[in-house]
DNA sequence: CTACATATAATGTTATAACATAAATTTGCA
DNA sequence: TGCAAATTTATGTTATAACATTATATGTAG
């Protein structure tokens, strides 16, 4: 279904201005998706990006500052997403040897034990898996990569 | 810059896997900016998003049955949303003749005059207007409208 | 006409996000 | 060295989102 049907009679001054609206969509459309399946597994889409970056560092330990450089959404909140997953016992946190402001944490097996689960499902994250060529879902990656270089406003 | 650079060291699996996290990045990229903008003008996105949908509507009604609808993240606290525009006199409510449950929610003088004012730099939540040809945005949109199309998870 | 199901909106509650500030440590430099 | 600035993380506060429930009105079957 496209777009206008979507969300219902409107009707767009140019492709950028629908693009906008688009992303926007097709982000919720896909989020939506994404919790509902995570919550199954007890986790939040914060809580899955953050264990999904400390496995990707696995086994060196990634600081509170690392975690907020790579995640996403650049959230404030890291150090309670962490703390939710710490009472789970899906990471471990210790104060760095080298710094101590820092704190070094790291994922723990039951961590890796979950993402290992999750990944049998993982193919429900992909976009466009069902609908879009390996060739269009490269095209689109290219399209979204160039999108973002805008000039700064004012 | 691309996605891997940008979020730091990651390879994917395939091009499906990239674009998920491609479009949620490339959202939160966007939104932030939009929400930034908006501020200035002492609207949330949410209130903007509902603004716009009455301003089509306009002069014609819309309960918040058809803002639930019509909304792009389908949020159930429209009922507040619509409270917080009133508080500002930016939109009317008023018990339906018709229907006495429903409620029709119209958009003030005051609503209009300040979304001509955010018109005049409304290109500021176009996506890709700065690196993109208008023939790629239109592609971007046909792809992004075909990858919703996926088969339902169990 | 009554009783019960449905529709519509508002509200209560809990969790999270956004923003500001605080506390502890490190760094750089006079 | 000593001290201000910067860095790193945690926490306080307010606003919003998510989810459930309630209140009121309408539709419908008997």
């Amino acid at each position: 279904m496209g777009l206008e049907e979507d969300i219902k009679q409107r009707k767009f001054k140019n492709q950028y201005q629908k693009a906008g609206v688009n992303l926007a969509f097709t982000y919720s459309f896909m989020v939506n998706r994404n919790m509902r399946m995570l919550k199954k597994f007890g986790l939040t889409l914060p809580q899955f990006n953050i264990l999904r970056i400390l496995r990707g560092q696995h086994p060196k330990v990634t600081t509170v500052n690392d975690l907020i450089d790579r995640m996403l959404d650049k959230s404030s909140n890291a150090s309670r997403i962490v703390e939710k997953l710490r009472a789970k016992n899906l990471v471990e946190r210790r104060v760095s040897e080298l710094d101590r402001r820092a704190v070094d944490i790291s994922i723990t097996q039951a961590g890796l034990n979950l993402l290992a689960l999750i990944d049998k499902v993982e193919h429900e994250f992909y976009f466009g898996i069902d609908s879009l060529t390996e060739e269009e879902a490269t095209l689109l990656n290219v399209l979204l990569d160039k999108g973002r270089n805008m000039n700064e406003p004012e």
